[in-house]
RNA sequence: GGGCGCAUAGCUCAGCGGGAGAGCGGCGGCCUUACAAGCCGUUGGUCACAGGUUCAAAUCCUGUUGCGCCCA
């Protein structure tokens, strides 16, 4: 039975992780007649580091998972990490780079193996860091989304539906990220608006009979101008439709065309440029009129042999100060506005995205999102909070095809060969010999790779095993909870809601729960621009001033030059789900950490104190004290009638707090039920029920003996169970304090596959409640008297005088007189009648739930300090007479309102006269005794 | 341009139809043998603004302003 004296969250959190993985208790079992309660992580990315969007992710699945596992399902958390395609290839690009070489002079098999060599070495790395999170993940289950059993998946995914027409191969405008050399979809395209020019170029008509002047945002892109358009309802150019103009620099003849789609009359001069290579929009004027399309910029942002000579290999931007003073020098630059603009940029690299046509694969939108958005409509899959429900609909009937193809080399290859004999495209679950149209050997296989969300998309299922009918499958799909950021509804939620519909003729999961965002104190995303990013594991463990980074945390090394101290990943943890209101930012708050450690060093504290007054505590049976109270009263814990009017309220106040942590898990309710806990432990099981039981430990005679292991008892049971509740959000603590307390021999060898706490109703006691409650407020009126005058700390009041008329009270003040004696610091109780009460001469004067309380001044008592209380006092009632009288006075209230509410206004403004009775005549006899 | 969210004490946020709450901070007092990372007491608010519904609005509706996010 040690307990340092301190909590050190360091040396509490060490050990026990292993000690849990060691037992297995982490692993979920496919065979279990458990019910099940299944979550499938978000995978994070393998080349990342743990972040503080981890650690609330980690945290909040943690929570759920560990609380249903106590609750007894059968609970899997099937954790995994992600190929990151592009990221992961960046990463290792640079680092062969750095030895001279590119992927190209490599190999994609050598390149491909060093990829996997990396990911070996420094993949493990966030998975280690969960670990530090206390994640109780099924480790055996962990699964990457590139390694065998997923490409199964993926391949059988991609057959299925390019068989069922779902996937197709096309000519598109595409986005090209010019530094990740690849195609992306729409979403990974992010567009800011920034500060740009709009450029007037003047177009001279072939026929020399005038000319037309297009406004643009990218005048290099005129080098590859095939057309002009106007509105064809655009007075202004009615009669140039038709008429050809000749293209500045590049001498080509273009027509001027008539479309209602994409000129806008309103914007610029009307007229626009058409270059249907490098705008998605031109390119559909294009498509709808026929246009040449005529390439100018190639992959890598330069112009191309398609331009005229002096432009070849020019970057983009390059040509363009060139097209600018080709066309000031031929007189041709009409004006230059500035204009926002919107460049798209790459989400991973950050290049300025160049559309491009090309021949690229893609899932077709629509057939996957109607079944999708049924299934959230229908109440099938909740998504939590609510108000997400809209974004998901406006992105799912708005869905367009997903372009999944990606020019990398890290990846699922996707499985289509041509053939060199025919036109035919051979689709195959296993690599085909043979060309399936015409027979031919001669194939070759798609060099491209499929994004990596397709695989993401396949997540909740291909995890179990699938397409194999697997146990696990059918005992854990479908999951039963996705608890992931709001960032990645579209690109992660929606695409396995469809996935998940497609091949498992189900859902993936019963609930969606979206969290926020975490960002700094001031609600800055966390960046290294800013220089405010907190390390998760820096909270843990501590950082000295020399481990911080001078730009990543510059803002940390501000609040804290010296470095910051360790708070343990319990404190963490807590301060991430307190923090966790639905669809509100974490704006994380260091010190609120620190708040939320001392509150974990004041649980430490109570279990330390508890231990020195529990040696000589025989507990029964564990099942017996945590679980046998509605049995007969031989199996409970203590003897029933021994409970004491502290032993029974805190019960209650347990049981109530029981309840509500489930109902407020249940409800996806974090902050609150960290919240209560926080309550129930500091303020009434510490600041109250320890005190108020301190003197029945402490008296260890023969006599006291009953109270006192009533106290013991309640007190540990209390404990045992607030540990439960604690255990999901914080781990260590409660499994480290967990395992010090007395237990039986049947206890389980964990508090984490202990029971979680039930409500019950037997200890509801609601009678003792309100005994307890009022006993609370006489004390607390008692010292707010010696506060507000002055009385010394250490003097005792010898006498104090409660008048009420009330037979249920002053049993209560009876019962409760030791109580009150104690904590107030006072020696003898004496209740009296209201004659007598008003007969008491220079007393201070206190009022609460209709109770006067009179203490004697003797000199102890400051009279002006006294007679101000009262003042403020009198004040605080004669607002709150006024208060109620202006609402009784108002015949709509007193006809309308349930005859409940005006009852229950009335008593109220009885008992505040009788109160302000009471204190003015106790004030105008402090005046006189004083005059 | 369309959609969503937020605005409550000095700070960070709960509350979301019946008299404004917490934590931190501030102030005053305590080393009381679990805890000074503590204890006791206390001070802070026309609940953004303007209308409306209701007997009753921080809470529901409409509009305005400011901030944030998403989509085009």
């Amino acid at each position: 039975m040690k307990i340092d004296q301190s909590y050190d969250p360091t040396e509490v959190e060490a050990g026990w992780y292993e000690f849990w993985l060691e037992n297995g208790f982490f692993h979920a079992d496919e065979n279990s007649e458990k019910e099940p309660y299944t979550i499938v992580i978000p995978p994070p990315n393998v080349t990342g580091s743990l972040h503080m969007g981890h650690a609330l992710f980690v945290t909040l699945q943690d929570l759920l998972i560990r609380w249903k596992r106590m609750e007894g399902y059968e609970a899997l958390w099937l954790p995994g990490t992600d190929h990151a395609g592009i990221a992961t290839q960046i990463m290792v690009e640079r680092q062969i780079a750095k030895e001279g070489l590119d992927r190209h002079q490599l190999g994609r098999e050598a390149f491909l193996e060093r990829v996997w060599q990396w990911k070996a070495e420094h993949g493990g790395r966030i998975i280690e860091q969960l670990k530090h999170m206390g994640a109780s993940c099924d480790w055996e289950r962990e699964r990457f989304t590139l390694d065998e059993g997923l490409n199964v998946a993926v391949r059988e995914a991609f057959v299925r539906l390019y068989e069922d027409g779902l996937i197709y191969r096309a000519e598109r405008m595409v986005d090209w990220d010019v530094i990740g050399q690849t195609v992306l979809s729409d979403l990974e395209v992010d567009r800011e608006e920034e500060m740009g020019k709009f450029w007037y170029l003047r177009y001279p008509l072939a026929d020399g009979s005038g000319h037309i002047v297009v406004g643009t945002t990218r005048p290099e892109t005129m080098l590859g101008d095939t057309a002009v358009a106007v509105h064809p309802d655009d007075e202004r150019y009615q009669h140039m439709i038709g008429k050809m103009v000749r293209l500045p620099i590049v001498g080509r003849e273009i027509p001027i065309i008539a479309d209602d789609i994409l000129p806008d009359p309103t914007k610029g001069t009307g007229a626009v440029k058409v270059t249907p290579s490098h705008d998605p929009n031109d390119f559909e004027c294009g498509n709808r009129h026929g246009l040449q399309r005529i390439q100018v910029i190639d992959f890598h942002a330069r112009i191309n042999t398609n331009a005229p000579e002096e432009f070849h290999g020019l970057d983009r931007y390059d040509a363009r100060k060139l097209v600018i003073q080709r066309f000031e020098e031929l007189g041709l630059l009409d004006k230059i506005e500035d204009k926002p603009f919107a460049p798209g940029r790459s989400q991973r690299t950050g290049a300025i995205v160049e559309s491009l046509p090309m021949l690229q694969w893609f899932v077709k939108g629509k057939p996957l999102a109607q079944p999708a958005i049924d299934a959230v409509e229908s109440g099938r899959t909740e998504i939590i909070p609510p108000m997400w429900k809209k974004t998901y609909d406006h992105f799912m009937y708005n869905i367009r095809d997903w372009c999944i193809s990606r020019q990398l080399w890290w990846g699922h290859q996707i499985p289509a060969w041509y053939c060199a004999d025919c036109e035919h495209i051979t689709v195959a679950r296993q690599d085909p010999a043979a060309c399936t149209g015409c027979g031919s050997t001669r194939l070759t296989r798609d060099e491209d790779v499929l994004d990596t969300w397709f695989s993401s998309a396949l997540w909740p299922f291909s995890t179990m095993g699938w397409p194999e009918k697997t146990a696990v499958l059918d005992k854990f799909y479908p999951t039963q909870v996705l608890e992931t950021g709001f960032d990645i509804l579209f690109f992660w939620v929606a695409r396995m809601m469809m996935m998940g519909i497609y091949f498992m003729d189900e859902v993936p999961f019963d609930k969606v729960f979206l969290h926020a965002m975490v960002r700094d104190a001031e609600g800055r995303k966390m960046s290294k621009t800013y220089g405010n990013v907190i390390d998760p594991l820096h909270m843990i463990y501590g950082a000295k001033s020399e481990d911080l980074d001078p730009e990543l945390h510059a803002e940390l090394l501000r609040q804290y030059p010296d470095g910051v101290d360790a708070h343990g990943a319990d404190a963490l943890r807590f301060t991430l789900a307190i923090y966790a209101a639905q669809g509100r930012d974490v704006k994380l708050d260091i010190k609120r950490v620190s708040g939320y450690r001392a509150f974990l060093n004041k649980l430490w504290n109570a279990a330390r104190f508890g231990l020195m007054n529990l040696a000589d505590f025989q507990p029964p049976a564990y099942r017996t004290y945590t679980q046998a109270w509605s049995d007969e009263a031989s199996t409970r814990p203590v003897v029933f009638d021994d409970l004491s009017i502290a032993d029974r309220w805190i019960l209650a106040r347990l049981d109530d707090t029981v309840a509500q942590v489930k109902l407020g898990l249940e409800e996806f309710r974090f902050n609150e039920v960290a919240q209560m806990l926080y309550r129930f432990v500091w303020n009434d099981l510490c600041d109250w029920y320890i005190e108020l039981i301190k003197p029945a430990l402490y008296d260890t005679s023969e006599q006291g003996g009953p109270t006192r292991r009533a106290a013991q008892g309640t007190f540990l049971f209390t404990l045992e169970a607030a540990l439960r509740l604690l255990h999901p959000i914080t781990p260590y603590i409660t499994e480290d304090i967990w395992q010090s307390l007395p237990r039986g021999d049947d206890a389980p060898k964990s508090i984490m596959i202990a029971d979680f706490p039930l409500a019950r109703p037997e200890l509801a006691m609601a009678e003792a409640r309100e005994s307890m409650e009022l006993l609370i407020g006489i004390i607390t009126s008692i010292r707010t008297i010696r506060g507000e005058t002055n009385v010394k700390p250490g003097v005792v009041i010898e006498e104090v005088f409660f008048v009420t008329e009330d037979a249920s009270q002053r049993a209560t003040i009876e019962r409760g007189a030791a109580y009150i004696c104690r904590q107030a610091k006072a020696t003898t109780l004496t209740i009296v009648s209201r004659d007598v009460g008003a007969k008491l001469e220079g007393v201070a004067t206190a009022m609460t739930d209709g109770i006067e309380i009179r203490i004697p001044l003797k000199g102890l008592i400051d009279i002006e300090e006294e007679l101000a209380r009262l003042n403020k006092e009198i004040g605080r009632v004669d607002a709150d007479i006024e208060f109620i009288s202006r609402k009784l006075s108002n015949e709509g209230f007193v006809a309308k309102a349930p005859p409940a509410v005006v009852q229950k206004e009335r008593e109220k403004l009885a008992g505040f006269y009788d109160e302000r009775t009471t204190l003015t005549a106790s004030l105008g006899e402090l005046e006189a005794l004083k005059g």
